[in-house]
DNA sequence: CATAAAATATACCGATTGGTATAATTCATG
DNA sequence: CATGAATTATACCAATCGGTATATTTTATG
């Protein structure tokens, strides 16, 4: 049991975290990362084998710790189309508490690694898709519950409601205002009541 | 007329223009530069000051390639209805004209340039604000021409319809799949037919 | 508290980075 | 077609890049 080291691994990732997030990987540098955690390249390549692997913990421990925050509100909610609305209202808040950390990784790491970096693009695609079935379980075990409509495609509604947020914090990120995030959620609400709810 | 000089910047912001785009800022190179062009550093610093400012000018090229054959397009309508009938149309072909080129320079550099490069970004911004209003004043000449419910808001609708397709683009360049693109545009022409239509 | 192992720091590596001074070449024009 | 100007190529710069071998320190344990 490193204990030892597997302190000094959580510590690197919280700390890499953000930086790799807002600044992307090859705008983060070896320096930048000893600069601000304070330690060593012996440190830092003790724990990670190289930069592109630390990269993909600190993606992995990025999207942890967001997505965390859903499972915790999630759990408490057994009815799928109140954790539709759940939703929503996560991402009503989602930019007060995301913009200092960088905004959303998928949409960051999926811009940034596209066509430059294959594993670090190959792990944020395989998260993307994890998140789009999430929501499409959601949508699907809401039929199979009588609260959303039998003629409701699940997959092609996960996609879209996917898109949407993503969308959304992309705008809210860029013209660093969350009213398009908020309206967005309305939108979505919208499209709950209206398409989904039976 | 420096006629030979000005060739030779076209020639450059045609041939990096896709290469900034699909890299980003920090992941291009001017080795990379020299060698897609067959030039060298003296004709890309004969023609531009740093890499910064060549980076801001592909960007723009990149845009006026895109947003030109929109104009193209937009110019021939008059309705503002049909416009926006004829926007989602090509974000129904985008995928196909655009995935070898990178995808669209707005997310592609909105992401990258963020917290990284306050030039670029600043341009980036600018041009989504501009593609933001030119979406915002279609709404606002369909109330005018009595095609558009007068209730709608004009701003609230733009800066939607822009989240909306922006992040159609994100997931579909992500997944390789157009799909998403495709079904938002369907998305998107139902909320003009019972949001805006009158 | 001695000791071996684990973890971190130090010093260094070749390669590449963006950028520049200057030489060579191509160009337009009288 | 000669000539000066505009343009591009060459050779080089210090700084930084990601990475590594080794020395030092810290840790857990008998």
């Amino acid at each position: 049991m490193a204990t030892k080291s597997e302190e000094t691994t959580q510590y690197i990732l919280k700390t890499v975290g953000p930086l790799f997030n807002k600044n992307g990987y090859s705008a983060t540098s070896m320096s930048d990362i000893t600069a601000l955690t304070g330690l060593t390249k012996g440190a830092i390549y003790g724990n990670f084998e190289n930069k592109e692997a630390l990269a993909i913990a600190a993606f992995n421990h990025n999207i942890r710790f967001i997505m965390d925050k859903v499972k915790v509100i999630m759990k408490e909610i057994e009815s799928p189309l109140a954790r539709l609305y759940a939703l929503t209202d996560f991402y009503r808040n989602y930019y007060k508490h995301n913009i200092n950390f960088g905004g959303c990784p998928i949409l960051n790491v999926g811009v940034d690694a596209n066509n430059t970096n294959p594993k670090l693009f190959a792990r944020v695609k395989e998260v993307a898709v994890k998140l789009e079935n999430s929501i499409i379980r959601i949508i699907e075990e809401g039929i199979v519950k009588g609260e959303i409509k039998e003629d409701v495609s699940p997959t092609l509604y996960g996609g879209r409601i996917f898109s949407l947020i993503e969308g959304a914090i992309f705008t809210s990120v860029l013209m660093r205002d969350d009213k398009y995030l908020l309206d967005m959620m309305n939108h979505l609400d919208h499209i709950i009541n209206n398409d989904l709810k039976l």
